[in-house]
Formats: C-alpha cells, structure tokens, sequence
DNA sequence: GTCTATATCTCGATAGAC
DNA sequence: GTCTATCGAGATATAGAC
C-alpha cells in the first residue's frame, strides 16, 4: 500500500542517463560524447551519472551497447514475424531500416557500429561488450533461418551477411544522405535469400 | 641542374602528417586523434601541421579522408584485373580485406566509415568529404562491372552492395576478431555475382 | 619553414554540502 | 541520492623566436 501511481517523472534518472547516452552515441560516437552532454540531455545532475556508473565514461558505455543492442534485436521478430516469406523479411527490413535512418535526419545510425569501429583498438571491455551485441543478433538470426530450412551453417552465414551488408549500408546511407545502399544491398540480399530458400 | 638526389628524409613533413593522420584515424577515430599524437606520429613539430593545414583538424580530416579513398580505389583493378571472373574478384576482395584485418592484428579498419559514422551529423565538410570518396568507388565499380555486361542499374546496384557489405563486415569483423563475417559476406556477394553474370 | 612555449577551453573525474 | 564547484590532464589552436 506505498501508493505507486504513475508519476510524474515516470522514467528513473539512471534509464535517462543511458537512453541519452545511447542517443548521442548514435549521432556522434562514443569519443565525441561528453559525460557532461550525457548529464544534460538526460536531464540529471552531473554527479548522478558516477553515482549509477561509477567506472565512469567506460561503465556507462558498456552498458549502452548492452542495452541498445537488445532493443535492437527485438527488431528481428518484429519484421520477420509478420512477413509472408524470409525473402519479403529481408527486403522490408533494410526497407524500414532506410525509412527511419532518413526520418531522422539522416542521423539515428547503429549506435554499435560506431562504437565497435572507434573503441575496438582502445578498450578491450567496450569491444568485448560490442562482439557479444554481434553475435546475440547473429545467434537469433541463424536459429530463425534454420527454423525455416537451412541448415546451421548457410543460417549463420546468412545471418552475417546480412547484419555485415545492413551496418555497411547505414554508413554510406548516412553519408550520401540517401537510401539508395540501404536498397541495393537489401535487394542483393533478398536475391540471395530467394537462392537459398527456394523461393521466387 | 639542382642536385635533387633522393635525399634522406624522402617523404616530406606535409606527407608525413597525412599518412600519420590517416593510420591513427582507422585505429582510434577522428575525435579519438589528437593534433598532437598526429605530429609525434608524423615526426613532425607541431605547428607544422597548422602551417600546412591553417584550417586545423578539419582541414587536415577533409584531406585525409580524400587520400585515403584514392588509395582505396586503387586495390579495385588491383585484384579484379588479374581475377580470372568477377565471381572470383569478389570472393578475392572479401578475403585479402580479412587476410590484411587479421595481420593487423584487428587494428586496420576502414577509415573512411569509422570516420563517417562519427562525423556525418557533426561537420559537413568532412561529410560531403567522405561522401564524395563513397561515391568514386561506387562510379569505378559501376563501370567497371557494367563492361563486363552489366547494365548500369544493375551494376550500380551491385556495386553498393558489396562496398557496404565489405563496410558491414569490417565493423563486425574487428569486433568480434574473427574474418568470420568478411568470408561470409563474400559468399553471399559472389553468389549474387554468379546470379548476375550467369557464370559458375 | 621549423620548432617551442603557451593561451584557452573542455574533458573525465572527484569532493563535499545538502 | 541530488547537485555544485572544482581539480588536473589533455584538447585545439596561436604567437613568436629562430
């Protein structure tokens, strides 16, 4: 009986601090976000974030890669589930991806991506933290396409073809400012898929 | 009838500070590169980069970023000229990209997209810098596979597709230390290759 | 053109009042 | 737990002797 309506400031200071994060991380990087950019956006008190991450810049890094990358798995079902056949899948999915990359301003990129390029060489727990992002997609992926038919092997291979073609697309979508890569390599892949699976 | 033997310190300091620039971008980023990392690295004082870049770390970024995607553009007809069918340059890109990432030791991505994801919502002159490399690779290849019997369309769609997919499986591919992602990324292009220039 | 010293700013991180 | 003030280090950039 403690009363727990739904207040005001319904998201915890500690969520605001790593959804801020996760946001600037996707616009400018990891390097080229400031914990005290982080503290603003987030709208927290600057001392907040050591008192939820006290390992600092590198402990709240961590996290939001953890974090964003499984919101973005659940992206996989969302699109899969639906479509009538994994070939549709594949096309609606870098379809979407395109959508929402040019809704933003050409702005909201793969946070992961940026990140796994820039720390990879510098912190071994940040890159650690991007390759298990990496391969919990890539492990959804290929139970997914073995699920409907191929076997282990071609899934997983097929898994990383795509997550390798729909990073690579982003960073050129997102530097030509146009959603021609994402497109092109979309329907590469759904050419593929249709090889694979059998289908037309 | 100047003397101008080669002389000891051949590659002159201008040179050195864009080749040192361009090394430590694809190992640490654009805003991970300090100015003075870049002289040290260069051997270089360092107001001699301000003498010769008065525009400072963007100017210095923006060229950079134009060398290195000439450099680039050069392995293109370095391994599809000798490559006995465009299925087998494909698969051959795809290869030497891990086989080169691996003897690095995981350390020498792609500087133009570590650099693109981290700059394309911040500055525009480095953006369109990038955007500009993007393109002439895409041109090279449009042309390239369009006289071996592609129609232009074609070809250009092609060509996006694995300039991403090689991108795409540089990030996964640092991170997760494996060439797992650049063979199957391969795959899935020479396949699509295959498809598309009827050949085995 | 080369090189050093330094100005100015912002970074990540900490201390401590409340 | 919240918030402010501030530290020391490192950043970019500049001034000026040589």
């Amino acid at each position: 009986m403690t009363g727990q309506v739904a207040a005001p400031d319904r998201v915890p200071t500690r969520e605001r601090i790593v959804l801020a994060a996760a946001d600037l991380y996707r616009r400018h990087g990891y390097t080229g976000t400031g914990m005290k950019q982080v503290a603003a956006d987030a709208e927290a008190p600057f001392g907040s974030i050591y008192h939820f991450f006290p390992g600092g810049k590198e402990q709240l890094g961590e996290e939001v890669i953890r974090r964003a990358g499984g919101m973005y798995a659940l992206l996989l079902p969302a699109v899969f589930d639906p479509a009538p056949d994994p070939v549709t899948g594949v096309r609606t999915f870098f379809t979407l991806a395109g959508e929402h990359l040019k809704a933003s301003g050409w702005q909201d990129a793969c946070p992961i991506a940026t990140v796994a390029l820039e720390v990879s060489g510098t912190s071994e727990p940040m890159r650690e933290a991007c390759a298990e992002v990496f391969s919990g997609w890539v492990q959804a992926g290929t139970e997914r396409f073995t699920a409907e038919g191929l076997d282990p092997e071609q899934a997983r291979a097929f898994t990383l073809a795509i997550v390798s073609a729909l990073e690579g697309a982003f960073v050129l979508a997102r530097a030509l400012r146009s959603t021609e890569p994402l497109d092109a390599a979309g329907e590469a892949l759904a050419a593929r898929a249709a090889e694979l699976f059998g289908a037309s």
